[in-house]
RNA sequence: GGCGCGGUAGCUCAGUUGGUUAGAGCGAUCGACUCAUAAUCGAUAGGUCGGGAGUUCAAGUCUCCCCCACGCCA
């Protein structure tokens, strides 16, 4: 391996919305940065993996009034189901925020003194729709009437399912609020506004500079094409969330407080840690420090635009890298409650291995936008296949060909030079396809150097081999081959990966020792490794109806 | 409706700036081996590259039209 200076990287999942546990989606997102986390710490950078759960909004004060709950009540409960599931598979997260913290309500507070100094905000008078039994506005989802244009009935206050058409919630046809039934007044309100067109050309030449991947940045160039519109940063009173500073009855709009959430944990973080870095060592202008955000395609716009308007705006450094993932399918389809494909974070913990499902998911994984699938057969068939009877097996077959298993002593030479080249330049190249997002594509090639491992036992068949060294020189070299997929899963499967190192005596491989052989060591062969997936349980666990917990 | 991304072997996908008989993995079939978790290794079969037209000595690869699927529209 070459060796790289080590670099500062700051990396974040998504916020997961706090009015509902984890699904297997957020898994998704939470896998694919983790491995990326893990690669990078192995690659020897200095990296903080960060996550918080997003609080405020409409949609949580209702849920929570109707569990008879304050708000607070409820995020902190769903705050800890989050926890414990990214816990159960593995997710190596620094620090785990809310955005409903003292931290973010101060960023908050200075993001936006910033854009007053910066003459960034303007007030303009907005006609909304009013529920006058809830008396308060109500937003496009809490409203529901016919479509201005094509006429149809029951639908949202944004646009229409029937005809695709975009309007403005005061547009519909006999409206009716969701909320209480009643039928909304339209109202006057002042708003304050984010001047975000005044910075597209901030925003439109960091989204150019590679920092997007080339899928992402088409899909968001219409909105340069047609100038970036300002963007509306305040909500009446009643609403959870920040009170805006010096404008009594007004709010900062969730989604204002949500993405400097992100900042708010990392500030956290360096609290807990005792660190004596400022947030803006890491996120400030100037700063070098790599930042990287997972998100699900559903939410380009925000990281793609908004976001990057809002740091420069609060006077941060913009992101190195957005790197966005497709939805996810179960067995062919969206994922239904009523088809038994809504499966919760918990409910897979409790039924499938950890380890098993993060290599499932990651060997579908890689640098695109596509929806990838999750189904039964494929995850039993992958890891059996793979996991368990190419890689697993490796150390268990070579058991019965050594004299003591328990310390098998290694010798100092290979007996094949070339195919260990081959190997560890397959390596290398499953260490840059983890670089490059290319989880799906790095798995390749750990199968691949097992497979080349199989092979090389078989063809020297050293089990009929009297001479004991040179069964010893086969052992040796098939070993060696194995530490190094060992050492490559530690960012796919990592209890397994560690199961595997143990044979060697080691907990972790850094990917500067990886091409160095362990020639002339001590080995200890285990009996089993890896239990194979049984599809019946499988199976059952995707059929059975989801819990009723509510998402 | 506008825009975007796709449609390649049963399945999941590779196919670089157009260039020899279109590739891989899984699955299937057959064989080998027996150290191993019905494991492993090898071989074989399988595609009019969504449809049509065009440009070219040459097109999965470029142009146009159409069909289908999915996504986005703040």
């Amino acid at each position: 391996m070459t060796q790289n200076t080590p670099t500062r990287v700051v990396q974040t999942i998504a916020l997961a919305y706090a009015n509902g546990d984890l699904h297997v989606g957020h898994l998704v997102e939470a896998i694919f940065a983790d491995c990326h986390a893990r690669h990078r710490r192995a690659r020897g950078d200095d990296v903080v993996f960060l996550g918080a759960d997003d609080c405020h909004g409409t949609p949580i004060e209702i849920k929570a009034a109707a569990q008879n709950q304050t708000p607070q009540e409820l995020i902190a409960d769903i705050g800890a189901r989050h926890r414990a599931d990214y816990a159960a598979f593995d997710i190596s997260l620094d620090h785990y925020h809310s955005t409903d913290s003292p931290e973010n309500e101060a960023l908050c507070a200075e993001v936006y003194r910033h854009m007053q100094e910066a003459g960034l905000i303007d007030r303009r008078n907005v006609a909304q729709l009013f529920d006058p039994d809830a008396g308060r506005f109500l937003s496009d989802r809490h409203v529901k009437g016919g479509c201005p244009k094509c006429g149809a009935l029951d639908q949202y206050g944004d646009n229409c399912e029937a005809c695709g058409a975009t309007y403005q919630a005061t547009e519909l046809a006999h409206p009716v609020s969701t909320l209480t039934g009643a039928t909304p007044v339209i109202a006057d309100s002042e708003h304050l506004f984010f001047r975000v067109s005044a910075l597209e050309p901030i925003v439109r030449a960091w989204a150019q500079s590679g920092t997007l991947q080339s899928g992402v940045l088409a899909k968001i160039s219409d909105w340069f094409d047609d100038g970036l519109r300002d963007w509306d940063i305040s909500r009446d009173a009643p609403y959870f969330g920040f009170p805006i500073p010096d404008e009594p009855g007004k709010f900062f709009y969730v989604w204002l407080d949500a993405p400097l959430g992100y900042i708010a944990s990392l500030i956290a973080y360096l609290n807990a840690t005792g660190s004596s870095r400022t947030w803006r060592d890491d996120w400030g202008e100037g700063s070098d420090t790599e930042i990287i955000h997972h998100i699900g395609k559903d939410i380009i716009s925000f990281h793609a635009v908004f976001w990057p308007a809002l740091l420069t705006a609060g006077k941060c450094r913009l992101p190195s890298r957005v790197q966005a993932h497709g939805f996810l399918t179960v067995e062919g389809a969206k994922m239904s409650k009523s088809r038994g494909t809504f499966l919760l974070a918990s409910d897979l913990a409790a039924h499938v291995d950890s380890d098993a499902v993060r290599y499932a998911l990651l060997s579908r994984l890689g640098d695109f936008t596509t929806d990838i699938d999750f189904s039964a057969r494929d995850v039993v068939d992958r890891v059996n296949a793979e996991l368990v009877g190419k890689i697993a097996n490796i150390p268990v077959r070579l058991r019965g060909l050594v004299q003591d298993p328990e310390a098998v002593h290694l010798s100092d030479t290979l007996l094949d030079p070339a195919l260990w080249a081959e190997c560890a330049a397959l390596a290398d190249d499953a260490v840059a396809q983890f670089h490059a997002f290319e989880p799906g594509q790095a798995i390749r090639r750990i199968v691949d150097i097992a497979t080349r491992t199989n092979g090389f036992i078989q063809s020297h068949a050293p089990w009929a081999q009297t001479d004991l060294v040179a069964r010893n020189a086969v052992t040796t070299q098939a070993l060696c081959q194995f530490r190094l997929i060992a050492a490559l899963l530690q960012p796919v499967s990592p209890r397994f990966a560690q199961r595997c190192l143990a044979v060697f005596g080691t907990e972790a491989v850094a990917w500067a020792d990886l091409s160095t052989p362990v020639l002339g060591t001590t080995a200890a062969l285990p009996t089993h490794l890896m239990d194979r997936l049984d599809a019946g349980g499988i199976a059952a666990l995707f059929n059975q109806p989801a819990t009723p917990k509510e998402a």
